[in-house]
This record gives C-alpha cells, sequence and structure tokens, in this order.
DNA sequence: TGATCACAAGACAGATATGTATGGACACAT
DNA sequence: ATGTGTCCATACATATCTGTCTTGTGATCA
C-alpha cells in the first residue's frame, strides 16, 4: 500500500471529503473565492490557498501563470453568476407579481444571488478605478432591468425608476448590514414589501406557492426551521 | 540655518503645506483612517503610512505599541463619529420635518456621516466576528433612534419600524454601490424621497431652508455647482 | 514495460512586513 | 551650558509572500 493510498483511507475512515488525488484548476478557484468571501481579497494568497488545499504552491503555478490570471479568473466568475441572476429573474415570463417574487427568490437563496461573493467584490474594488467601473456597469445592467420591469407593468418612467431603486437599494442596503434574521421572519415581511413596491395586495395564491418553492429548496438553510404554508 | 530650517523654508518656498516639525499620535491616526478608507484594512501597515508621512517607523512605535493599537485607535474613531450623528439627527429638536431634513443632511455631508469610513469598517469587519458585533451594535443604536422617530410622531410601532427600516437601508444601499452623483441630483429627489418616508409633503420653506444650508456649506463638495434656491 | 503527461514538492532569491534595541537631533528648562 | 525629555533614524532579527527552476511521482497509453 503506498502512503497516499494509507493517507485516502485514513481520510475516508475519518469520515472526511476524501481529497481529489489530483487538484484541477477549478479547485484553486473554488477555494479563492470562498476566501475572498471570508476574508476579503487581500487575504487570497498562493500561499494560503495552497495551505488550505493541503499542497505546495508548486502546484498553483502549474494551473494559473499568476496571481493576476487567478484574481481575473475570480472576477469573471462573479460577471456571470450574481448579475446574470437578477436579470433572469427581473425579465423571467409572467405577471409582475411573478417578476417580483423570482426576485425575491434570488434575494433568499445564495444560489442564485449570493450577496456575501457580491460585497466582497464591492469590497475589492476598493482603490481600484477599473474594477469599479466593472461593478457599476453590472449595478447599471441590474437597474435598467429593474426600472424596465416596473415600467413594462404601467408604471411611469420616473415611478419605474424610485421604484427600482426602492427596490434594489433596500437590498443591498440590507445585505450592507450583514443582518441576520430568520427565514420566517423575511417570510413575514413578505406581502409587506410586495405592496410596498408594486402598490398591488400579494395574491394569497402567489404567496402559498412562493411557499412551496422555499420547501422545496429547504436544503438551502441547514437546520433552519422552514415555516408551514 | 540648520539642515531641518533649511529643508522647511525650501518647502514653504514650493508651497508646500509645511509639515509638522513633529508628528504626534494624530497625524498617525489620520493617515491611518485614510489608507483605511481609499484601501481597505490590510492596506494599514506602518511601512506604508511611515512612507506617507515621510519618516521612518521607528516614529510610529514611539507613538503606538504596535498595529493593534493603532486599529484599536481607529475603531474608536468611528465608534464616535458616524453613529453619534445619526442619533444626534434622529434625535434632534423639531418636528418630524426637521429630524428627517436632519439625517437628509447627514447622508450629504461627508464631515457628519464619512460613508466611505463606515463601509470600510464594514469591510474591515469581514471574517471577525467580535468586530462584526460591534458594528452590529452600532446599526441597531442607529435603527432604534430612527424608530423612535417615526414612533414619536405617531406611525404605530411596526409602521414605525418599517419606515425605518427603508429610511436606512435604503440610503446604506445608495452607498454600497458607490453611487456617484451630481449634488443637484441627490436635491433634486429630495421632496419625493420625503414624501415617500414621511406620508407628509415637504413644505417649501422647509426645503428652502435646507437648500440655504448646503449652499453655506458649500465648501464640502467641492467645485460642485450648488444649485441655487 | 517504458515513455509521456499531468500534477506536485522543494529549494532559491527577492520583496515587504513586523517588532526591538540603540543612538542621534532638537526643544526647553534649569 | 547642560541636562532631560521628545521624537525620529538606523540596524537587526524574523516572518510571510511571490515567482522561478529543478526534480519527483503516479496514471495512462503505446
Amino acid at each position: 500500500m503506498t502512503n497516499r493510498e494509507l493517507i485516502e483511507r485514513v481520510s475516508a475512515a475519518a469520515g472526511e471529503n476524501r481529497a481529489e488525488p489530483r487538484l484541477t484548476r477549478a479547485d484553486w478557484l473554488d477555494k479563492a473565492l470562498h476566501v475572498l468571501i471570508e476574508n476579503g481579497i487581500d487575504a487570497v494568497r498562493i500561499t494560503r490557498l495552497a495551505d488550505l488545499l493541503g499542497v505546495t504552491r508548486g502546484s498553483f503555478y502549474w494551473h494559473f501563470a499568476d496571481r493576476g490570471e487567478l484574481l481575473s479568473a475570480m472576477l469573471r466568475v462573479w460577471e456571470q453568476s450574481n448579475t446574470a441572476s437578477v436579470i433572469c429573474a427581473a425579465t423571467s415570463p409572467g405577471t409582475l407579481e411573478d417578476r417580483v417574487l423570482a426576485l425575491f427568490m434570488c434575494w433568499i437563496d445564495p444560489e442564485l444571488f449570493d450577496p456575501r461573493l457580491d460585497f466582497a467584490v464591492r469590497d475589492w474594488a476598493r482603490g481600484d478605478a477599473e474594477l469599479q467601473g466593472i461593478i457599476s456597469a453590472s449595478d447599471q445592467q441590474r437597474m435598467d432591468a429593474l426600472v424596465a420591469m416596473f415600467a413594462a407593468h404601467g408604471f411611469p418612467e420616473r415611478q419605474a425608476l424610485i421604484r427600482a431603486r426602492n427596490f434594489y437599494y433596500t437590498q443591498m442596503g440590507y445585505y450592507a448590514l450583514n443582518t441576520r434574521e430568520p427565514l420566517s421572519t423575511r417570510l413575514s415581511y413578505l406581502s409587506t414589501y410586495f405592496e410596498t413596491y408594486t402598490d398591488e395586495k400579494l395574491s394569497a395564491e402567489a404567496e402559498l406557492a412562493f411557499r412551496r418553492r422555499i420547501i422545496a429548496r429547504k436544503h438551502l438553510w441547514g437546520d433552519e426551521p422552514i415555516p408551514p404554508c
């Protein structure tokens, strides 16, 4: 039995997620994004990632030319996840109610929109004008989609703009404060926020369907209690 | 003539802000806060500050025991500036209109509330549970003051809470997106936002007085054009 | 079974950080 | 004029991170 086999057996026996025998570029990228989210861009050090992955830095330089290439790749991941989710929800087929609820789902489901990644990238841009430009462009795309959504459902232009801003800014503010509320609390505000943003009542059927979708994704909220329908 | 005198004369002749002959603890602190705001906490390095201040690190260790003492002092400055301004505005004497306008002034005047410092500190707290707790406590104090403000002017508790959240979250979201709007644009939204948050009309006199106060502080906005009354 | 590819280890040089220890320059009071 | 205290420079030891280069290991395919 080789040394490596032994280590893997021991790891498996200990119930650990047995490490892949070899790492891919994606493994480094995932870990880097994780560290970015948890500790900020300045903590994304090759040495640290190598330690976390249980290899030496020699591996890194096989997958990436240098640290800059890693950072570029990280930014591309961000560009093609969060913004896409928001635009997708805002332009989804259906009524205004459907769309707004799709956006609410974005705000709740970290697989659709990861606020920690979003803010980690914003922080990363501090003092980097080029990166700030990229982020502003994404924000503009998101806002445009939201304004178009309100406008498409009858709100005059200025109204649509203000509603979109209220909708988006409030949510970003919520994230910025790192608010930690139980899911049940957030769901209890659902209809109130819906009415605030749309001036319409949230139909009982739509709210029920929304809660059903939440339950269907219950794995996303760990051991948090899911409020019943 | 000593060497130092010579250097100072040359500096003065060159029109530079003649550096203080000796630095104080406050000089280090100011520079550290500046770097925090511009480049994040990980850029607050003693070596870098010394370079920026034109001295060697030997000076630093006379004023501070170590880097940790500097960071603590920075945090104390934050705790006693931004939060105090918000609470001061929310509890200022007068009508709801007076108070809301005082808060609007906070959002506009960086000497009252510095959003870049606020967000730099929030970023700093990433991955630091203790610091996150301190920030959450400040947020709670601010929110409490805002809720009390709306409650004191007749809104029932739940209404007051939702209005305070909308008010505060929207503004934090605005800052989070690093929005860069001319002052005139922001002022043009003034009455709309006032009406959204209070359900009252903004009186012409109050708006006029607000714009007068803006003009009185025109030095704060550099060469930005100040809209006329 | 041996060559090759994919991936990782390890050593090296250089940059940048931290904190300590010591001595120098200047201001001010005696 | 002479200390004394304040503030800063310099040298030293140590740590962390970066990127390059050379070598090693295991799987795969001829």
